[in-house]
DNA sequence: ATTCTGACA
DNA sequence: TGTCAGTA
């Protein structure tokens, strides 16, 4: 049994979950309607999380104390897979955080330039400057 | 006891 | 986001 299926692997409820992120089951379940992530569900429709689930929590909520929205983290994340399931041939590293805050940054410019909300919340948006 | 979905004095 | 309701 490889790492990657074992950290794949559903094992905990909502409950343990929010002991290992500090986020209540609201945001927990709300993220999941956002796409932000995908638990598993097990016969009795619980939530069951994997290893990577939780860490992947725990991104969004740094990502969102870092005042990115919703929107921005999916883009985090959609980013960081292209880096990741592309074909050995093209497959580059995986993306630095300084690609990830350029990226944020050119989001920043474009939602600027179409009078669209940014994807950087109020005054944080600052930081990304 | 725990989780789930839907809803909002 | 919190929280209460009515279930499973």
């Amino acid at each position: 049994m490889g790492d990657q299926v074992r950290r794949n692997m559903p094992l905990f409820p909502i409950g343990i979950v929010k002991q290992l992120t500090e986020l209540s089951a609201r945001q927990i379940r709300y993220y999941e309607e956002h796409k932000l992530i995908t638990p598993a569900r097990s016969k009795g429709n619980t939530r069951m999380f994997s290893f990577n689930d939780v860490d992947r929590l725990l991104e969004i909520k740094a990502l969102l104390e870092r005042g990115v929205n919703l929107a921005g983290i999916r883009e985090v994340f959609e980013m960081k897979e292209k880096g990741y399931s592309l074909p050995h041939s093209a497959r580059r590293t995986e993306p630095s955080e300084g690609d990830l805050h350029k990226h944020l940054k050119r989001e920043l410019y474009q939602a600027g330039r179409h009078g669209k909300a940014s994807l950087i919340q109020g005054e944080l948006a600052r930081f990304f400057h």
